[in-house]
DNA sequence: TTGTAGGCGTTATCAT
DNA sequence: ATGATAACGCCTACAA
């Protein structure tokens, strides 16, 4: 394997001075820069990047935190969307990732975690899916041993920035154009989890659209779960006009249960995932994208690991009317 | 930091049989094993896997190559499977893993991406989705600079192992029960990519199957597409008494054109993705354990990189009836 | 502007 | 059985 002393050799020159090349270091003569970009190339020399890691601690890891809690379909995709963009990006910054998920941290102590973390030379977190009552890795974030960049929950301190959408705007606007497309008034509105930072978010977007067009809703929570959506709608759909819904699985499981019971009413949803176009119906959603959201997180990790202050990122999001003909392949 | 000079101190021993200690090394009294061990517990001491891995080559990282093709809802599902099971395995093995995404070395000589994994000082690689048109892959693994564990496609030597089901016989299974079960004839049945390597697997069950039976078989390829699917079940489902497919996605395809044509033919797909349940109909499949699969990958590659040679593993997979109640939550 | 040298945390090779 | 000590490949004061 060649190193960094080989290119010093094959250039002439010091060790040191091929890393202050490498590095875009001020201070070296455009000669001798070109010198080493030179050998660089012939030799095809690419620095080792665990080395790297040791010797400064100033350009660490990245861990990726996967914290899944649920098992269906729709939320694979997402993470693996979530997944994909922050690694890509992270190959672009040249940062080096691991990917942990919730299974593997699960019933361990925020202390056991930091270390494992630290033996791991990780300095910075990029955290999916933390809910209110995940207790440690709350304590993690307020630790801040780490920097962290925390999707969705809304958690901002010198080291920690949040990324993500505004969705209480954007459960406002699907809302409102589900509703007056259609002319409705009487609104189910199926929620998230109880406590769910999204959940409230968005639930705070239905009631400014319920104050301004004068309408009246029925709030149920639906835990993000399809059945519960289901039955929810089963029991409360009949004398609405229409049922927005939290996430397109649970608009899904609301499609549903109005056929079943065979009256029609305008569902939407939240989310743009794939798998709407699998029910073969239309409705409204909100498409975030995940990938683009993670890739963002990414490089405001990379901007806290530089000595940046934390902030709330807000990433834009679309409507859209998925259907099946737009993602059959 | 606590790191390996603190325990020595600690421990009153020096730092090299600390390190054997937490190497299992033998010539090591068990008093002075004792001894460091409480000092470790004590202090909280976790080893660096950073300076570990720069230190000895022994314990080279893995990096998991996700070849991803197509974009839909079913490979995400599958993927995330993978990746999931390949690094908790991992995490047990003390191994330390990256995940690449094959739009990460897309247009790269199998050079660059030698010199890459290298620099990444990674000793294996485990690898999804190959298919026989991916050269760059295909060098890098006959180049033998890495070992490799290769998912599905039947590729063994020196340093290289296969971890797959039997998909021939698989096919063959899944296909005679639903066959039987309804006592069908003329089979329609649709392939999956031409030259992919599971594709002719499958391919061949189907063929001894025929054989056995005395069936009459027509095949067309779907390329694993939903729509190609459902256009073949269009053009040839009418005369024919049973459609097989290759994958549970095109399975889907076949059932919404069956429907479409308001007529009823036994299907059966392959695979058992969740993502079946929304169709909200039932039919056979070959259900894989993903995950597993993975971590046995893992475990695999861990023995080719202890010295191991290569082999073809055979991982178990079952028959199942994927219905709605199924999957819900 | 360039080079020297010390360290990052471990592992591995020798002596002792 | 134990302990110095030299790598591993790179970064970074500091010296020249």
């Amino acid at each position: 394997m060649v190193s960094i002393k080989d290119v010093a050799k094959h250039a002439g020159v010091a060790i040191s001075t091929v890393s202050k090349v490498l590095n875009n270091y001020p201070n070296v003569s455009e000669e001798t820069k070109a010198k080493v970009n030179k050998s660089v190339d012939e030799l095809n020399f690419l620095p080792n990047s665990v080395a790297a890691a040791l010797s400064s601690k100033r350009v660490g890891r990245v861990a990726l935190l996967m914290n899944l809690n649920m098992k269906t379909q729709a939320i694979d995709e997402i993470d693996m969307q979530y997944i994909q963009g922050a690694i890509t990006k992270a190959m672009e910054l040249n940062l080096d990732v691991i990917t942990l998920f919730s299974s593997m941290f699960r019933e361990r102590t925020v202390e056991e975690l930091t270390r494992y973390l630290q033996s791991q030379s990780i300095a910075g977190i990029i955290i999916f899916g933390v809910s209110k009552e995940d207790k440690v890795l709350h304590e993690l974030i307020s630790g801040e041993k780490f920097k962290c960049v925390v999707i969705d929950a809304p958690i901002v301190n010198e080291s920690t920035s949040v990324v993500r959408i505004d969705h209480c705007r954007a459960q406002y606007d699907v809302a409102k154009k589900t509703i007056l497309d259609n002319n409705c008034k009487r609104i189910l509105y199926i929620a998230g989890k109880k406590n769910g930072y999204v959940t409230d978010e968005r639930l705070q977007g239905m009631r400014e659209l319920v104050e301004e067009l004068g309408l009246t809703m029925l709030v149920r929570n639906g835990e993000f779960s399809e059945l519960q959506a289901r039955n929810i709608t089963l029991k409360y759909g009949k004398n609405k006009d229409a049922v927005v819904c939290a996430s397109d699985l649970m608009a899904i499981g609301a499609m549903k249960a109005l056929t079943e019971m065979d009256i029609f009413r305008p569902v939407c949803g939240f989310d743009g995932i794939i798998l709407m176009g699998y029910v073969g119906k239309q409705m409204n959603t909100v498409s975030q994208n995940f990938a683009g959201i993670s890739a963002r997180a990414m490089e405001e990790l990379r901007r806290l690991m530089n000595g940046g202050t934390g902030k709330d990122v807000r990433m834009p999001y679309t409507l859209e009317r998925l259907k099946y003909t737009d993602i059959i392949c």
